[in-house]
DNA sequence: GTCCGGAAATTGACATGACAGAAAACAGGA
DNA sequence: TCCTGTTTTCTGTCATGTCAATTTCCGGAC
């Protein structure tokens, strides 16, 4: 059943991705899109079925996975979805807000003229998407969080240090997943939400740029934070 | 020296530890300890004809210190201890002066009476033991760095978060590992170098404690820089 | 009804071995 | 000596299959 894909040895062009890149890249797509919920139980061999493969690189998706955070699995039990509890939501907002503070530090510290503009163009063009935002279609919203998250991107690009631009990308994709989980609608924004933010962070001061970004992610986590409670901590059942 | 770890069956407590994990643990240790020197070559089949397990193991434990950022990988061409460049270790020194900044804040918001008398105990003690240190003997050097490292560490922790803790220490590891290939010998500090660190960090300002600790970490990235220098970017042989 | 204990099914951990790509060693021609 | 193409010897990737541990299922005792 897998033989089919035993590579072109006639082709000459083989980027030649390994199956286990690919089945990451596939779960974690699903996973972040939303397409499987957290607390869904993964199995190895089914995956392996589905995807055409063994199950040895599946496992070492779901490793890398584990390892990212986003699944939890067991010894001998099972690998599931992450089904995050308050706290650690909490937790990782602290950590959001020490590395997009620094990032704002930076940004407001080397960033060149031509990129603060473009940040300010880009901090007016997101307020205006939200301002119109109240028809909360999804494809909608998913446009307008890709915005978002790629002013936040941006900030931490011109601030020169691709370490912790990095960690901030890693550190984002938890808290999108758990975003998306209860994205479904959307608050509305103050107005000029992004803009004084952006103001601040392309200003003179580093200090205030450092404020200013910490207040902008406290903003966002009390809204994630009511709409996650209900949610059970989540025990290890396995369905049949 | 391998063949007796062939499980205890008699034995009814079995915390049965993997044996990717025991291979993680032990080719991690010997990496921060120093025994293997950065740009050390890995050869999967050795390691595991030295443990006396499989190299499936071994791959998997190969993989995730590559995730911690250890060692690096090509995909068909061989596994290394990673040789940092000078920019990546201001990288790393960036991120770290984020986390431990947001940490310092923390404590100093959250902290209880007995654990700032605590912290201020153990900044005067490691004082007394760097002023001490003009012995560079390497196990007395390793003795201070593990109490430095524990100061650190204590203030992450009675901020009471433990994402931002583990963050901390992952980051660590990093510096950690670079710090010891070239920590021979040792440099002198201020007096009350910690102490008034720690005055800082257990005051009512949240702000001066955030200062301070960023202070802290910059005064240590100079040394470090200037050491690493010399040692060649390391060549991986870029392919042609 | 609930509780409990053993069987069956499913899980992840691991061994073994085959295979293709990359690097290094090598041979030959300028 | 310097390329240049070949071969040998690595490397990591992956398939297949076994095993032990865990969970789930199911029937009997209360």
């Amino acid at each position: 059943m897998q033989s089919s894909k035993t590579v072109r040895t006639g082709s000459k062009a083989k980027p030649q991705v390994p199956l286990s890149e690919q089945a990451y890249l596939t779960i974690r797509e699903s996973i972040l899109r939303g397409r499987v919920r957290p607390g869904t139980v993964f199995s190895r061999r089914k995956l392996a079925e589905e995807y055409g493969m063994s199950f040895l690189p599946i496992s070492e998706a779901l490793q890398r996975l584990e390892n990212d955070g986003l699944v939890e699995s067991r010894p001998r039990a099972g690998t599931r979805v992450r089904v995050p509890t308050v706290e650690e939501i909490r937790g990782r907002y602290v950590v959001r807000e020490a590395l997009e503070a620094q990032s704002a530090r930076l940004c407001c510290d080397r960033a060149t003229f031509e990129e603060r503009l473009e940040l300010r163009r880009m901090a007016e063009q997101l307020d205006t998407l939200y301002a119109h935002a109240e028809s909360a279609e999804p494809d909608f919203q998913f446009v307008v969080h890709t915005h978002h998250l790629e002013l936040h991107m941006r900030i931490a690009q011109y601030g020169r240090c691709k370490e912790l631009r990095d960690a901030i990308e890693k550190n984002h994709v938890l808290i999108y997943n758990w975003f998306y989980d209860v994205a479904a609608e959307r608050r509305s924004l103050p107005p000029h939400f992004h803009a004084e933010l952006v103001l601040q962070v392309t200003g003179t001061d580093i200090r205030a740029a450092d404020d200013a970004m910490r207040e902008h992610v406290r903003y966002g986590l009390p809204f994630i934070e009511e709409r996650i409670a209900p949610s059970s901590p989540g025990e290890w059942r396995l369905k049949r």
